[in-house]
Order: structure tokens, then C-alpha cells, then sequence
DNA sequence: CCAAAAGTGTTGGGACTACACCCATGA
DNA sequence: TCATGGGTGTAGTCCCAACACTTTTGG
């Protein structure tokens, strides 16, 4: 047992893990069901108490890991949630994390306490538990925020990809229509992407040519003030 | 006393404000000096602990008056700060919160247990206590990256002002020269300015024109998806 | 009349938008 | 040969940066 001269909140992280479905084009998000009350059967999003030798962020990957087998994903603080009610036990504040990660790299595995983790499309979440629907909302502001001026559109898509795809992805995560060929001259001549010599396969049309992602270019560019812009 | 069956880190707020002197146009923060040890002494930025019965939020605004006086600041949530060492006592999770006033709006006055509350020129800061002064490069990030787009400045400026009073805030908080011409355009095309039919007075050349924001106009725009730039 | 800051227009170049057709491939 | 998506260029407009002189005022 600890004891305090005050009453103090319990610590807790949670982890906002977005994803990108090529195959339905949808955005998804990693979620756990919760095995027990309260809302049990609900969804929430992995995470738990911070230890007391650990910071919030070594928290959250560990957390992450444990529930959901993902790991080594770069993870940067969102928001931290405070209201009082927010846990009907008792007051626990939690400190939100928010991811981007190419979900085929992940494999998802059982989570150690048998409650299942899924990635489920965007469009169909209901029945968050706690106030993660408050958490998830602000997760995609985030989102939509960064994906103007950070590339983050490569943090989704594997490593090689063509240039319809990264349109698609843009179009869902803005939630609207790009035209193609300005889309194209733009992020060409952004200069952060690599042509590379092979064409998808298997498609019955003419096969579009794969870019990857110059992380490398990027990091110069940055150094030296440029921001990536749409 | 209060007991738990797993230690937990006590919870904090500071509160970061940014004000800017016009007199010397010099960006200032509003510092407490520390009475006792740890970092006695030392400046320290207005906050304290989360009781049970209020959110982050509330804690802030009310740490921030009973240390400062300062009342009725728009303050949004910066950063969580949770180094396992952060303060040598114990451990101790800090919520950072960000804040632009008008210093001559907010008198600063003593504080409760006789510390000294003062606005500290951003350039003569130093012997910070714990880890704020993390916690001032991250807030001044923030600044840098929001008074780009957000009309901010307006935070900081009285009522009425000059477009040079303007201009020259946009300076200082950037770090760079701005074309006069360029930025009058910019600012008057953008509509969110209203001109008076008043002047500078007790100048000894010719009296600037004096201008207030318009507040109604911009929560319009902004409402229609219009951004603010520059 | 002098010092000091206010105020004001133009031009060239680069970026953005809108828009429609031919190409390559597999079935 | 057809269906499907891949790939490409231009013209008009708008925005931006760069740049220097005249005006007003008080002392």
C-alpha cells in the first residue's frame, strides 16, 4: 500500500493507432474489446498505467505491445483527458498518444489478457468505452491537421506504392477530391520521392509505375526550413 | 492519508504566458519566484496541483489567480511533461498550458505566500527551476507555429493599435524582417481589421492611423473554412 | 527646416486551378 | 476490342516578393 496526504488521480496512456487499408481504401484504427466491466464489450483504445520509473511515452509503447503485440511504431503525445467522470471508478487521468503505422507490418497477435484487437474502418466505430470517442475526435483533427504539411501520408503506405494510391489516401483522410494531374505535378515536385523502376503487377489495365518514400531528402529539406506542403 | 495499492505520481499544472511589452516591443513571460527549496530562488512558471474535484483546465486558471491574480485568460493545454525526475522530491506529471494576455489588461499582483510574480523578458530568462525551461522552448514552438495561422497577434495587443505596433510583434515572435508594404496588404486584404477614425497621439512625426481586430468578422470567416495566414 | 516614422504602387515570376484526351494492359 | 485505370500539358489567374519615394507631424 502507498499512502499520500491528498487523494491523487491514477495515471493511464492511450494509444491512437491509425491505419490504411489499401485493399478498401478505408482509414482504420486499432481497437481492443474490453473483457471486463466497466464497458465491457466496448471498444477502447490499448493502453494502461503508467509505472512509476517510466515516462508517459515508455508507457504508452509498452502498453501497446503488450495488448496489441505492435511495437518499434513512432508514437507522439496528443492531448491529456482529465475530466473528473471520464472513469466511473474512480478519477484517472490519461495522457493520449496518437500513431500512424502501416498495418500490414504490424500483425496484430492475441493480447496477453484474451481480449481481442482489431483493426476496424473508421466509418464503422460505435461503442467506444470511456470518453474515447472525445479522444478518437481529436486524434483525427490531429490528423487532418499534420497531413497538410507533414508527409505523413508515407507513414501509411508501404514502401513502395503508386501515386493513385497516395492520391486515395489523401482524398479519404481530407475528405475530398484532388484533381490528378495537379496532385502529381505537386508532390513531384516536392522532391521527397524516389521513382523507382518497377510496375505494379497483376492488374488488368495498363500498370502503374511505384515511388518510395526519400526519407533521407526529406530530412535535408527540413533541416533547411522547407515544409512539405499538401 | 490516502492509500493505493500501486504508487502513483502526483499531478501538476503550470501555466506558460506569453505577454508582449509595447514600450520596449519585447515578448515577456510571467514568472514566479520560487520562496522555498527545492530551487529556491529560482523562476518558476505559475502552477500547482490538480485537486480531485476539477479537471486540468479549471486547476490552471485557479493556480494561475491565486499565485498571479490573473483572471479570465483564454488558455489552451500544451504539452503533458512526465520525467521520471522532473522534480527531486518525488514524482511529479506536470500539464503545461499556454496562454497570450494583454499585460496591461492583468495587474499582476503579490501572490499568496509572498513570492514574486513579474513579466520577464523572454531574452533576460534564466535559472529556471525543474524542467521549465523544456517547458518554455516547447510553449514558444508553439507560439511560432501558431502565429502563422491564427491571428494571434490581437491576443497580444491592445484594443487599438498601429499597423507598425502589428507588424513589429510579427517580428519579434518570428525572428525576422518583414516588407512593410508586403504586410500591410496581407493583413488589411484578410478583412479582419477594423479601421478607426483615430490616431497615435504625442508622436513626434506624422500619427499612425489606429485599427482594432474584428472579432464577429473572423469567427465568420473562420466558420466558412477560411485560414488565416500570416 | 529637420528628423522620424507613416503611408503608398508596380512589376515580374512562380504557383495554383481547371480541364480532356491518348496509352498500356489483361481479359 | 473493350474496359479499366495510367499518364500527360496548357492557359488564365492570382499571389507573392522585391523595391523607394513622398507625406505628415512635432520640435
Amino acid at each position: 500500500m502507498y499512502s499520500y496526504k491528498y487523494p491523487r488521480p491514477a495515471l493511464t496512456v492511450d494509444c491512437v493507432l491509425f491505419g490504411w487499408d489499401m485493399q478498401t481504401e478505408q482509414l482504420k484504427v486499432l481497437l481492443i474489446e474490453r473483457a471486463h466491466d466497466p464497458y465491457k464489450g466496448f471498444w477502447a483504445f490499448p493502453g494502461g498505467f503508467v509505472d512509476m520509473d517510466e515516462t508517459a511515452d515508455v508507457a504508452a509503447a509498452r502498453e501497446l505491445e503488450e495488448e496489441t503485440g505492435v511495437t518499434n511504431v513512432y508514437m507522439e503525445q496528443l492531448y491529456t483527458f482529465t475530466g473528473v467522470e471520464r472513469d466511473p471508478r474512480e478519477r484517472v487521468v490519461s495522457v493520449a498518444y496518437f500513431a500512424l503505422v502501416k498495418p500490414h507490418k504490424h500483425k496484430v497477435v492475441a493480447a496477453s489478457d484474451a481480449t481481442r484487437a482489431q483493426w476496424i474502418p473508421l466509418s464503422e466505430i460505435e461503442k467506444l468505452a470511456f470518453d474515447h470517442a472525445i479522444i478518437l475526435k481529436t486524434a483525427l483533427e490531429r490528423l487532418r491537421g499534420k497531413v497538410r504539411y507533414q508527409p505523413l501520408g508515407f507513414e501509411l503506405l508501404p514502401e513502395k506504392f503508386t501515386l493513385t494510391q497516395l492520391q486515395s489516401l489523401y482524398e479519404a483522410v481530407l475528405g475530398e477530391q484532388i484533381d490528378k494531374r495537379n496532385f502529381r505535378r505537386k508532390v513531384l515536385k516536392s522532391n521527397i520521392l524516389i521513382q523507382l523502376d518497377e510496375y505494379e503487377t497483376n492488374v488488368s489495365h495498363r500498370a502503374a509505375r511505384l515511388f518510395s518514400f526519400d526519407q533521407t531528402r526529406y530530412e535535408e529539406l527540413t533541416a533547411k526550413g522547407y515544409i512539405f506542403e499538401l
